[in-house]
DNA sequence: GAGTTTGAAACT
DNA sequence: CAGTTTCAAACTC
């Protein structure tokens, strides 16, 4: 760790990007062409082929820059100079375009899209187009083609620009094209498409790819296994820069193929090496963290990368895939890998555009590490916006490349993820920080994913809105976006630092941003509670301080981990909620119209647990623990003045009476009570649910979320089912979660369970019962799918994931789905890939919210249930009409019956300790401080 | 950077 | 259960 720190650390951001950068292009051809050829050699198992080159470039990454992207980049088989030569003189173009990428990310990526494809025709413009059409493609794609034109050197510089403008807006076209010809398939062909033309074929007409792509995608969606995903991602970027390669030739190129001739195969190939490098450069940059500063911590790299390479190493490299199906289903959620694998299937646009993100990012890196974060930031906050999502997916893609460059060139990848999370926890020193930033990071990705699977739970919002806690920002999306970029961008530079680079942990944090790290991980600065109360975020969220931490006469480390552990017996004893994430995801409502819609679905549903008890930051300030998960008042809240962009108090009532209304519940003795009341009763109770999260507030905000609510009820065909499952997924913490909402409003208007709820049946019951459904899914009810989604979780539910099963991310997904669709899987979310797809956003976030707050037990039965990030509680809450209806004009009848069911399964659970924290970003850390203790 | 404000956590 | 105190973060200057 130290060592490669110091190598890397010397130049940071912009001596190791451009190290990286000359490195990749020079180098990269083997890495990019193995694991290419890999491709093509077996569509579906890149990873092997890629893993074996990802460990190539790993070492060559840990001995010079990291570079896994020029290994690649060589691999291509350009020659090295000319890679660099085309770095070089892309440089220049790639700042325009970057810089007209940032203008225009603001635009939505559909218009960007649009404009690329445009672009094609007006060579001038594509630049900005590109920039425009998809952030983070246009990056890439600009990076791609500038390396194309400096490699193929084709001719004319001047047309370099143009032509690169040229490739990419045509790759962006044939993104376009791709992504609506193959749609989901889309990765798969991309990949294969990337394969092929990294060996050579791109060559070929574009319609060959298309076709090989088509079959490959089909092959791949056959396997539909997550590497797949993940290899889609990458491939789908190869594959853009095959397009826009062969559209160079075929537009640009037809008339200088006689020039380019082979240069433009070369030029495609070597696009893709230099993407790769550029990706696997900022996904290094990204594990980094914010290191750019300290560029190479080995560990926290190795740890971050680790992660995020993981999922990309599984998806691409077999050998690490194995592993890293494991650790990528563990530190998925965390880190890229949870983006791209749930965004992948979804997210291929958004993944390409996320990609081309990447890429940009990566050029700029190697450029600019001021380039990148700057790319970041306005990703995510277009993220958080709404459209976002593209953005965050674009990142997360880039990561997930590079992530998997760095992983495989690490080869850590193979450690379990929780170890890389440990690692990467106590490498980067502050343990915390780094799994807080990765967590937060993988929020942001995880959330960025999820929007692009439609916002599916709006966990895009909810994790904008908790860039730090939900992902979770601060503010609602830009918030979002900014927490986590800035986590991002503090880790890397400052906080990564303070990650990597123990030593000025304080500057770090000072740098980064109070004490939250770019991450969205608190640093604490406890000076009386020695950190083992939870006043102490570090604690609250299960971690362990850091050297980031500020704290004093701190306990809350692992050399005092018995002391830690026994604190937190005593306070779970007092509250078994207590280390449960404060932010609970609620089902996605309706997780398809949103998912579509992209994203906010999530967000918005997300609530507290507890709410706030806000009087006079009317909820407008981060004192507000709603609004800084970015998540909407609910019931639960005892809020005055509630003025909570992400959803009012006020609204969310509304909606839950609106529901109500629709869902006859009123005869419900909730019905009779205020809702307030009753959520509060209830939910409040620790046992019970948490206070209810009206998921109405959402990002869009309580409007929102308590609209989708409605829907989502509406939709939702069985609420009972449903809500307890929420209700458990969100955890038992957090009665706001909007599961716990919709759980309560379900119990509420149902009557029921309410009562039975306060019984004692906690949070932990409604998992347990949601296990049960799993088993014995109600046919009628949705069984449950807590759609919860939390940032935070991811991590640990990235983990928890995979120790549920391997499908993890489509569980997760797919209890969000089974939410919508088909409510009686909650248990078997991960087999539908739909589903998983569908939910891997919601499903991030019921995965994060159940794995951190879910206990063993609800992992184990792979609730489908995502825990909101802290940052973005915006969990979706199932508000299941049906459920309701039955409840209510049923009351007692069959709803009262599951609950009950729900409440017998509960006391069964322990308490759940979800990841999700309201901070949202130490999932990771606290599943597995959880773990640890859980093993203690 | 210090001081104030705020609201959660802890305590009574 | 309610009220008070303590605490640390968020915020302001």
């Amino acid at each position: 760790m130290d060592s490669p720190k110091l190598s890397k650390s010397p130049i940071p951001s912009a001596s190791a990007f451009a190290s990286a950068s000359a490195s990749i292009s020079s180098s990269s051809s083997p890495v990019q062409e193995s694991p290419f050829s890999n491709y093509i050699s077996s569509l579906s198992p890149i990873k092997h082929d890629k893993a074996a080159h990802v460990a190539q470039g790993f070492v060559g990454l840990s001995s010079p820059p990291l570079v896994f992207t020029s290994p690649r980049i060589n691999t291509l088989g350009r020659p090295q100079s000319s890679s660099v030569e085309i770095s070089q003189k892309c440089e220049g173009d790639k700042k325009i375009i970057n810089e007209s990428c940032i203008l225009e990310r603001s635009v939505t990526e559909s218009q960007g899209l649009v404009t690329d494809i445009k672009n094609e025709d007006n060579k001038d413009d594509v630049a900005v187009q590109l920039g425009s059409s998809s952030e983070c493609v246009d990056e890439y794609l600009a990076d791609p083609v500038e390396t194309d034109c400096a490699k193929s050197a084709c001719s004319v510089k001047l047309n370099l620009k143009q032509s690169n403008n040229v490739l990419q807006s045509s790759v962006d076209g044939l993104l376009d094209l791709k992504n609506i010809k193959f749609g989901s398939k889309n990765n798969v062909g991309r990949e294969v498409d990337a394969a092929q033309f990294l060996s050579g074929q791109s060559e070929e007409s574009i319609e060959r790819k298309l076709t090989s792509d088509e079959k490959l995608l089909k092959i791949e969606n056959e396997q539909g296994s997550a590497q797949g995903i993940s290899d889609g991602f990458q491939k789908f970027e190869s594959d853009r820069f095959d397009l826009s390669s062969k559209e160079k030739e075929c537009k640009n190129f037809g008339p200088q193929k006689d020039g380019r001739g082979d240069g433009c195969s070369n030029f495609l190939q070597q696009l893709p090496g230099s993407l790769l490098g550029v990706q696997s450069y900022e996904g290094f940059a990204k594990n980094i963290g914010g290191d750019a500063d300290v560029p190479v911590h080995s560990m926290t790299h190795e740890a971050s990368e680790l992660q995020r390479s993981m999922s990309r190493r599984c998806l691409q490299f077999g050998e690490a895939q194995p592993e890293a199906t494991a650790t990528c289903s563990i530190s998925k959620n965390r880190a890229n890998n949870i983006i791209s694998s749930t965004s992948l299937a979804k997210n291929s646009e958004t993944e390409s555009l996320s990609s081309s993100h990447l890429d940009l990012s990566a050029k700029s890196r190697t450029r600019q590490l001021v380039n990148l974060s700057q790319l970041a930031m306005n990703m995510i906050p277009q993220c958080y916006g709404n459209s976002s999502l593209t953005v965050l997916k674009p990142s997360g893609i880039g990561l997930h490349l590079n992530s998997i460059v760095n992983a495989t060139s690490m080869g850590q990848g193979g450690t379990a993820s929780m170890k890389l999370a440990q690692a990467i926890k106590s490498t980067s020193t502050t343990s915390c920080q780094t799994t807080e930033n990765i967590d937060n990071c993988s929020d942001a990705f995880e959330k960025v994913s999820t929007p692009q699977e439609g916002a599916l739970e709006q966990k895009v919002c909810t994790i904008a809105g908790s860039a730090s806690e939900s992902l979770f920002a601060e503010e609602s999306v830009g918030f979002h976006m900014t927490p986590n970029t800035k986590r991002k961008f503090s880790s890397e530079d400052g906080d990564g630092n303070d990650m990597f680079d123990q030593q000025s942990p304080i500057k770090k944090r000072k740098k980064l941003s109070n004490s939250t790290d770019g991450d969205g991980c608190k640093r604490c600065n406890c000076k009386k509670t020695k950190c083992l109360k939870l006043y102490c975020d570090c604690f609250a969220a299960g971690i362990y301080c850091a050297e980031p931490c500020s704290c004093q006469g701190c306990f809350n480390r692992p050399e005092y981990e018995e002391t830690v552990l026994e604190t937190r017996k005593q306070i779970e004893s007092r509250n078994p909620l207590a280390f449960s994430p404060k932010i609970v995801q609620p089902v996605t409502e309706f997780p398809l119209s949103n998912r579509e819609d992209g994203n906010r679905k999530t967000p918005s549903s997300a609530r507290h647990k507890r709410g706030c008890n806000c009087k006079r930051s009317m909820c407008l300030k981060k004192y507000c623990e709603c609004y800084q998960a970015n998540v909407g008042c609910s019931i639960g809240c005892r809020c005055e003045g509630c003025k909570n962009v992400y959803g009012k108090k006020k609204d969310y009532c509304v909606t839950e009476e609106m529901v109500n209304r629709s869902g006859e519940i009123s005869e419900s003795r909730v019905a009779a009570k205020p809702k307030k009341e009753i959520f509060h009763s209830e939910l409040c109770d620790p046992y019970h649910l948490t206070p209810l999260t009206p998921s109405v507030q959402c990002s869009d905000h309580g409007k929102n979320a308590s609209i989708s609510r409605l829907l989502s009820r509406r939709c939702l065909p069985s609420p009972e089912s449903d809500l307890t499952v929420l209700s458990y997924a969100k955890s038992p913490r957090s009665p706001r979660t909007s599961d716990s909402n919709d759980i309560l409003l379900e119990t509420s208007k149902g009557n029921l369970d309410i009562d039975s709820f306060c019984e004692g049946i906690s949070y932990n019951n409604a998992v347990t019962l949601a296990d049960e459904f799993h088993h014995t899914p109600l046919p009628n009810h949705p069984s449950v799918i807590i759609g919860s989604s939390s940032s935070k979780a991811r991590e640990l539910t990235s983990l928890s994931r995979v120790q549920l099963d391997p499908r993890s991310r489509s569980l997760t997904s797919g209890g969000s789905l089974h939410w919508h669709s088909s409510p009686i899987m909650p248990m078997s979310p991960l087999n539908d890939n739909k589903k998983l797809q569908g939910l891997d956003s919601a499903d991030g976030g019921l995965y994060d919210i159940l794995e951190d707050d879910m206990p063993e037990i609800l992992k184990d039965t792979s609730m489908p249930i995502k825990p909101v990030k802290a940052g973005s509680p915006n969990g979706k809450r199932v508000s299941p009409p049906h459920n309701l209806h039955q409840l209510g004009s049923s009351s007692s009848g069959p709803l009262r019956s599951g609950r009950k069911f729900i409440l017998k399964a509960v006391p069964s659970f322990p308490p759940l300790t979800p990841c999700i924290d309201a901070k949202g970003s130490c999932n990771q850390s606290r599943n597995n401080f959880q773990e640890n203790r859980s093993n203690d």
